[in-house]
Formats: C-alpha cells, sequence, structure tokens
DNA sequence: CGTATGACGAGCC
DNA sequence: AGGCTCGCCATAC
C-alpha cells in the first residue's frame, strides 16, 4: 500500500489529498461520517485525520464537507457555530431529513461507498 | 526537535 | 444511560 514513491511532492499540499477526494465522491443528498471516510481513504481508525482535513479545506475547493458528519450522524462542535448551521442547511436543501435531536438517521442517509 | 492541540471514535467507569 | 479518558497522527508554535 505504498501511497506514495519518489519524486512525490504531492505531500505539499499536505496528506488530506486522498480524504479530501473521497468526500468529493460522497452523493448529492447523502451523508457519511468521519469514520467511514478515514475508512475508504486507507486511514482507517484514524478519523480524526478526516477531522483536520475538513478545517484544512480551502474555500472554493468544491469538497462538499457539509456531507460529513460524525458517527452519532450528528454535526459535530465547530470552532464557528455559524458553520453548523450552514452546514445543516446546506443538507437539507439537498433533500437529507434531520430527526429529533438534530441528528441524521446514518441508516438511511448514510453512505459507505456503494 | 519537543510540546500542545484538534470538524472524532470507541472503550471504560 | 451518560460522562470521562485515551488513542491516532498531522499541523502549529
Amino acid at each position: 500500500m505504498q501511497r506514495r514513491v519518489s519524486t512525490g511532492k504531492r505531500s505539499s499540499e499536505g496528506s488530506y489529498q486522498v480524504i479530501w477526494r473521497v468526500v468529493a465522491c460522497i452523493p448529492r443528498g447523502r451523508v457519511s461520517t468521519y469514520a467511514a471516510i478515514a475508512r475508504m481513504a486507507g486511514l482507517q481508525g484514524r478519523a480524526r485525520m478526516v477531522g483536520y482535513a475538513m478545517h484544512s479545506l480551502p474555500e472554493g475547493s468544491g469538497i462538499p464537507w457539509h456531507r460529513v458528519i460524525n458517527s452519532r450522524g450528528g454535526i459535530s462542535a465547530h470552532p464557528d457555530p455559524l458553520f453548523g448551521q450552514m452546514q445543516r442547511g446546506l443538507l437539507e436543501q439537498e433533500g437529507v431529513v434531520f430527526g429529533p435531536g438534530g441528528l441524521v438517521d446514518l441508516e438511511r442517509w448514510g453512505w459507505l461507498g456503494e
């Protein structure tokens, strides 16, 4: 599973490149969890990295970061509460329904990567 | 180069 | 049933 072999300068952007790519694969109207994404990105067990990747996500990157939620199906705490509210708005806009408690039913909207 | 921190998760008390 | 701690590892200072 060598991800890079010499002359690989991809790491200049950080190791989040892979994570962003997986997130970009989440279909519209669907959500995924940090752990699930980490797993798909080959970082099984490192959900934290995914979270940091989202934080480092540059604006206008086109990455649907708002489709990434925690394992409980909820939007995790954010340094900027305004973000969380926007995230929920974006998901509802895509058709995702939030249940009582502001949690999404992962059994129904969760995307594991077909 | 060492320490601290952090969009999380799972386990333990 | 709910809350706290530890683990994982990249980025910042």
